[in-house]
DNA sequence: CATTATTGTTGTAGATTATAACAATAATGC
DNA sequence: GCATTATTGTTATAATCTACAACAATAATG
């Protein structure tokens, strides 16, 4: 079929393939892409220093919840977060099983479940924030500066409540 | 078992529940936690403006890769946008099922696929493109403001790196 | 006290992402 | 030239995440 003729011959030492970066265009101006590769960036680095803590960001964000709201229904805890509430729960019970967080009687509704950390929990994720400053927070701030963080997270706000 | 005794009698006027704002204790420092927040909201906005198009932002961004690198390599879309090569496949199926873009025989390698936008995707992401920038690209300059915007970009950028 | 709403839960389906394997083809070493 | 190795597109599969419907127990309401 003649694909190759007698020689390409090259025009005008046409680059082999490799050519270089590729063009985002349109993507480049878009807000949404350059945040979600950062913040896939930033997932990436929250998890390799979390490795040993065997912990998601999920998995830390409900342990922080809880310690900070102790006793706080279930339902609020999940809601917080932006949890779907049936999601919540084997979320829930893998952090119960694994004896860092517990489920106890609400005072007053017998539907509900109150949250609480175990001092397992509470040890376990101070120690957790305590590795996560040092590991990952401390190399973001070596990119952004203390300021710029700050100034980013001020920016951040504004469009979460777009 | 006494779980309500006389009558809780109200402490300190005791609110009864809804207990106001629930307090992110930990993650308030956390960038990770609050970019997720941003990028969720932002990709929320996007696809509300482009519901009538049906384009999600994974297809619109290999739309606008291959607009801007016409004839590109199968594998060099996919792996510009991070996006797993398997996976690929499947999402460029569907936008060749849409006519929208299109595989073509690589000049030089019969493993490849070279991909180019058919004039219907040409025309459909212009459109596409433009009605985002009147919607979405629209609310987010109305909370940030373009120098805010552009500052923010270029913070994000820094966190990509990471 | 009958009706309606909420809570936790299960089941299920759709998306997303990662990995392994494979055939076709290309690149490389000798 | 030819055997070996690497790349490309693809399929299949599994893990994870998310959303939704349904349900029983319980609470709130009229």
């Amino acid at each position: 079929m003649a694909v190759k003729k007698t020689k390409p011959a090259a025009s005008t030492e046409a680059a082999p393939e490799p050519a270089g970066r590729v063009d985002l265009g349109l993507l480049d101006g878009l807000l949404g892409y350059r945040l979600r590769r950062a913040q896939l960036a930033v997932f990436q680095d929250f998890m390799t220093a979390m490795k040993d803590y065997d912990l998601r960001p999920a998995q830390f964000s409900v342990l922080a919840i809880i310690e900070a709201n102790p006793g706080l229904k279930q339902s609020r805890v999940s809601e917080a977060l932006g949890i779907n509430r049936a999601n919540f729960v084997a979320l829930l019970d893998e952090l119960e099983q694994r004896k860092l967080a517990r489920r106890a009687a609400a005072a007053g509704d017998r539907r509900s479940n109150a949250l609480y950390l175990t001092p397992k929990g509470e040890s376990f994720l101070k120690e957790a924030y305590r590795h996560l400053l040092q590991q990952h927070e401390r190399r973001i701030e070596a990119v952004l500066g203390s300021a710029d963080k700050h100034l980013l997270l001020s920016l951040l706000d504004r469009l979460t409540a777009l």
